[in-house]
DNA sequence: TTATAATGCTAATACGTATTACTAATTCCA
DNA sequence: TGGAATTAGTAATACGTATTAGCATTATAA
């Protein structure tokens, strides 16, 4: 094998046509299996057997250029401020990678910070690298998606941002996976039950608080002010929470504590055991988001199950949509499932 | 503003070089600042006005197209047999996707699953999508690598693969991991001492476990075969492998666990427990990758800190290197670090 | 003063593809 | 039998960029 042969360039459609006899144009329609053109089955053997021959693959970037478009999707991880682990965004990836893939995309992704943070969703369209964003960690007024509607930019979200913005999104129904695990807390003879939840803004949080609430009102029980702890979604704000909510005096303190994570769960499981109290019989505790650690913790963890996977199929459906068609769609609201676990299936008898 | 201007096309070179009166090639010479090229700062200045005003950004499909080459670098997703969390994969790929962004790279993701493997990688290449790879999750022959290294792909690892060959790898070193754990055991009396691991072919796994023979025969140790239990990484096997220590006969049962990772220590932990054994005081457990739930298990587990960011750094470091000079180098081998908590944290008196 | 070199810029071209407009040969149909 | 329609292809072009070759004009050197 010569030197030059070794540092040949790829083959392109024209050494395709050259090969096969015929005009690249012919290779092209035949590649493509372009409607309205005609060619002989006997040609399109010979153009598909110069093609193995010479182990032609399509040259993406002058595909992109001559179409004007492009394979790549793009999506933003926030940097994350602790190294707690993610599961439910990784599997959400997982799936949207996935559900892309199947329509030819790939996902391209990036870096964003705090501040700066739109400016690369701009920057990233108009350079043409990417046909749209998939988003996700939306918060009230987002001002990614903002400014993606703004510039008419297609996009869909994982997550909802505020009720004046009409933009393709999806979601899981946090108000009704709080009510779900309210309900089932009350049917065990819970009343004075704490949230163990996020800062204000987080637009998931605020959803499900306002499960919470409307649970414990659809019990008749009224909330004491000082059940809801906040904190960003780390092992220690569970822990620090649970800490809070155990020091209140015995009349106001929670028997039953619902977190808006499993990661704060075990944070708040943690400090429980810290302070003498038996999970799954002094006190009830529940997650959400059901990770794989939800079964194994000891006791093992009550917690709200996501249909992640359909997140990530109904979140492509919506982009490729825009994409090909040109109209934002709505929204898709998804229904959550409760897994009860013994960290919150005991019977409290009145007066316990 | 109308129908037509909404509508428009992204302004190109030409657009600009319309505006400012000049040719097109003296616009790329000035946003390119291409050497050798001659021109007025009063030029400069005049196309550079004229590339704010139209909001100018370069196309990305043509510049690869013009140079053959491409911005983006792959990485492949294993599809994760269970739901666990890999918060070190996590950090690996932001710490990766930062330094390939400081160069002008992005991460092209996608999916791969245990036989169509390799293919995926191939295809991209010869489409000219992606410049090079990054690898994580290597196993021993692995036949992604094998592959890359015959058809000379640029790559660079995280993990190694098989001693025989030659190509760019950033690794954490797990024998002295181990190490380090081991030692840190048998310092506090220690002398029975079990290992939850993965599968063999896993070849972290395989350094791990030369840690621990290496660790049991610095001192003086000579190891039980029951000692160790083997399992996928997750919580699962953790809990099974610590319960199949417990059941050995008294004279045999490890009295400190040490296990290739956090997920498998939580399974251990929660498994003691239920068998009723207090760990931190009738049991040492220990895990790997000091995840940020290490802290907040009940009690802190001592666990092993990987340079997670210094591998990306590296590995985009090796991988650019050989993208311009065309020269595969060779691998680097990176310390970890042991943190001890309370989990492991205790004198073991003789006879005990 | 005149040949030479430097300066400041432009015209032309190629990268690999998809598509539009066209042509030559054949088939159809009245 | 002859004009229209179909079949089987090709030539030319554009997408937006980077780069090579070249061309006036001015400055420099002999």
């Amino acid at each position: 094998m010569t030197e030059e042969t070794r540092k040949r360039r790829r083959p392109s459609m024209s050494d395709v046509a050259r090969l096969a006899g015929v005009s690249q144009t012919t290779v092209s329609f035949i590649l493509n299996n372009t409607p309205g053109s005609s060619i002989t089955q006997e040609t399109r053997a010979r153009v598909w057997q110069a093609v193995q021959e010479l182990g032609y693959r399509p040259n993406v970037s002058a595909r992109n250029l001559r179409t004007q478009s492009t394979n790549l999707i793009g999506y933003g991880f926030h940097v994350p401020l602790t190294n707690e682990p993610q599961p439910i965004l990784d599997r959400f990836l997982y799936s949207t990678i996935r559900s892309l893939e199947a329509a030819g995309y790939h996902l391209l992704t990036f870096m964003i910070d705090q501040h700066d943070g739109a400016a690369v969703y701009r920057e990233l369209y108009r350079r043409g690298q990417v046909a749209g964003f998939v988003l996700a960690n939306t918060n009230d007024n987002d001002p990614r998606i903002e400014q993606l509607i703004d510039e008419d930019i297609p996009f869909a979200a994982f997550g909802r941002a505020n009720d004046a913005w009409s933009f393709p999104w999806v979601d899981v129904d946090g108000v009704n996976g709080l009510e779900q695990v309210i309900q089932h807390l009350t049917a065990n003879g819970h009343t004075r039950i704490g949230l163990i939840t996020w800062p204000p803004g987080s637009r998931a949080g605020s959803h499900r608080e306002a499960g919470y609430r409307s649970g414990l009102a659809a019990a008749g029980i009224d909330p004491d002010p000082a059940w809801v702890v906040r904190g960003e979604n780390t092992v220690q704000t569970g822990a620090e929470g649970m800490r809070a909510l155990l020091a209140l005096p015995e009349d106001r303190r929670p028997a039953a504590i619902a977190c808006v994570s499993d990661t704060i769960a075990i944070g708040a499981m943690s400090s429980a055991a810290v302070e003498g109290y038996v999970v799954g019989r002094d006190l009830a505790v529940t997650g959400y988001d059901d990770s794989s650690l939800a079964t194994y913790l000891h006791p093992p963890l009550t917690s709200i199950r996501q249909p992640i996977g359909d997140v990530g199929r109904e979140i492509v459906r919506l982009l490729l949509h825009q994409l090909e068609r040109k109209d934002r769609g709505g929204g898709t609201l998804l229904k959550p499932r409760l897994v009860v676990r013994d960290s919150s299936d005991f019977r409290r008898l009145p007066g316990e």
